[in-house]
DNA sequence: TTGTAGGCGTTATCAG
DNA sequence: CTGATAACGCCTACAA
């Protein structure tokens, strides 16, 4: 492997000044610049990255913690945050958990040996308190809000979003409405919400007719079946499109009642059913520039609703 | 920041004990290990990865070339190679190109300064020549046919699928049938492999009958358009489902013609349209496989033909 | 402008 | 089993 030792043997010249032609720094002459350059492409010299890693104390690398890679909505998330990672010369680890306490502490642990130069957060396995233990070791920016001052975050507006979808169901007349949600309300800041904005908003909302753990379409289709048993339902908030498709599908020969769903892909297009988008992509574009000005305010992303009736 | 030597100092040994115990080597007395583990601890010490990293030459990264982030196709396909990464403890980064030669020459060339220890290349934009130039630096593994022997590739049998596709037409009287694709056959293989394969076995398919550069629902509305004002048309193939989808919309109040699409989404199942499934996760698992073996097979995965109507 | 020398933190070799 | 010591390849004061 060619080093900069080498280059500065056959040039003459010593190493700083490699490196400083290497770094495009000025005050180097330009006769030796052209000279170091051609013996560098001569003996086809790379300036190894792992090296400058290690001497610089930083990669321009970020870790991305993602629960599922799979997901629409986090793909936007990610997709996101990889189009400004991208623009300033970063690059993005994806970081799956699977909703694993381990896994995700495994890649705490990581972070804090510096493999990452800073984390997102998309979504948390563990308490806030374990994940803020590693602060210390850099930037940790979340997309969810998180209360804590100082802690960056880029957030959904979920309340209003919940809210603006109350009021449609309301609109037509739909008080006893279903839901489906991911994970359960112990453990999900976002479906405790969207559970209690519905007891608010909702006299009639009842938690027996809540199905949880759902994520995907055959998910969907269990959803409706224990929806069809309960005949008072005449409305349904999904927390997917894809799940919503599989509620209208488990619906089969019966039409479904008002459905709304959360991800605004093409299908609730063409099944006609309303649905949230909650920008999940400027979400993650927000909190890539929030590590990469070291602020460390909270921004909030407005949703948009997309009625379809 | 606490370092190996740090440690070496507080407990009196040598940083080569402490490096043993840091790997988990055999020969370090239960005596020491252990009050070096309570060092460690007590100071909070982490191992740095780049130190590390610099110092195996390796960092158990490996980048994945892509096209597109948020293209179907390419997300099954990484999600595969993120998978088996995943099991083998190997951090994956994902490297979006828009099929632009500049940007993937870059990653080549972060790939040649020991950016990642392997490189999966699942759809290229220079010619092969050029990125076989950078062999010389470290794996590089395809995820499509390439014939050159000792170039390890895991790739779809497009032909086979092709095939299937064509006589599923034929076999519902389809011999007039209209094409979209992504990139023109000067510049994708694919492509070219599919107009091939078109001509040889439709005698009256027709090039007037190819849309090109479709990747997005809109591409698939237009695409329609234009296959409406050729009545002849009686069958569609089309590059994706999502372009499948569009097609449908643009047809809007006529029936459209027969159409067979190659992403096997939820949606094709909705818009009762046949679609191929190329198994892309597959081809991106058995990628990763041929990098962590690090034999130079060529592997071909199997399609799924999934008829609708 | 340029060069010297030390440092980044860890691993590996090789004696003992 | 253990410990010096030399890599790994680059960057950057500091001095000239």
């Amino acid at each position: 492997m060619v080093t900069i030792r080498e280059i500065a043997q056959k040039t003459g010249y010593s190493t700083s000044t490699i490196s400083r032609v290497l770094n495009h720094h000025p005050y180097v002459s330009a006769e030796k610049r052209a000279k170091i350059l051609q013996v560098m492409a001569e003996l086809d010299y790379r300036p190894n990255q792992l090296a400058q890693n290690l001497s610089r104390g930083a990669s321009r690398n970020i870790g991305v913690i993602i629960p599922y890679v799979d997901n629409p909505f986090f793909e936007k998330m990610t997709n996101g945050i990889m189009a400004r990672a991208f623009e300033f010369g970063y690059k993005v680890t994806l970081l799956p958990t699977n909703y694993n306490k381990q896994v995700e502490l495994a890649y705490l642990e990581e972070f804090s040996a510096k493999a990452y130069d800073g984390l997102i957060i998309t979504s948390k396995a563990n308490p806030l308190k374990t994940i803020l233990a590693y602060e210390k070791y850099g930037p940790l920016i979340f997309c969810e809000y998180v209360a804590e001052a100082n802690v960056p975050c880029a957030y959904l507006d979920r309340s209003a979003a919940l809210l603006q979808a109350f009021s449609y169901f309301k609109d037509h007349h739909c008080h006893q409405i279903g839901i489906t949600v991911g994970r359960s309300e112990q453990i999900s800041p976002s479906t405790q919400l969207t559970l209690k904005i519905a007891q608010q908003e909702l006299p009639h909302f009842k938690l027996t007719h809540v199905v949880r753990d759902c994520t995907t379409e055959q998910d969907g289709q269990q959803a409706a079946k224990y929806f069809q048993q309960q005949p008072e339902i005449n409305g349904i908030l999904a927390n997917g499109d894809e799940i919503a498709a599989g509620i209208i599908e488990g619906y089969s020969a019966k039409k479904p009642p008002l459905i709304v769903s959360q991800d605004n892909l093409l299908i609730g297009k063409f099944l006609h059913f309303s649905s949230i988008d909650q920008h999940p992509e400027q979400c993650g574009q927000q909190a890539f520039d929030l590590f990469k000005q070291g602020r460390q305010n909270k921004v909030m992303i407005p949703h948009k609703f997309i009625a379809r009736s």
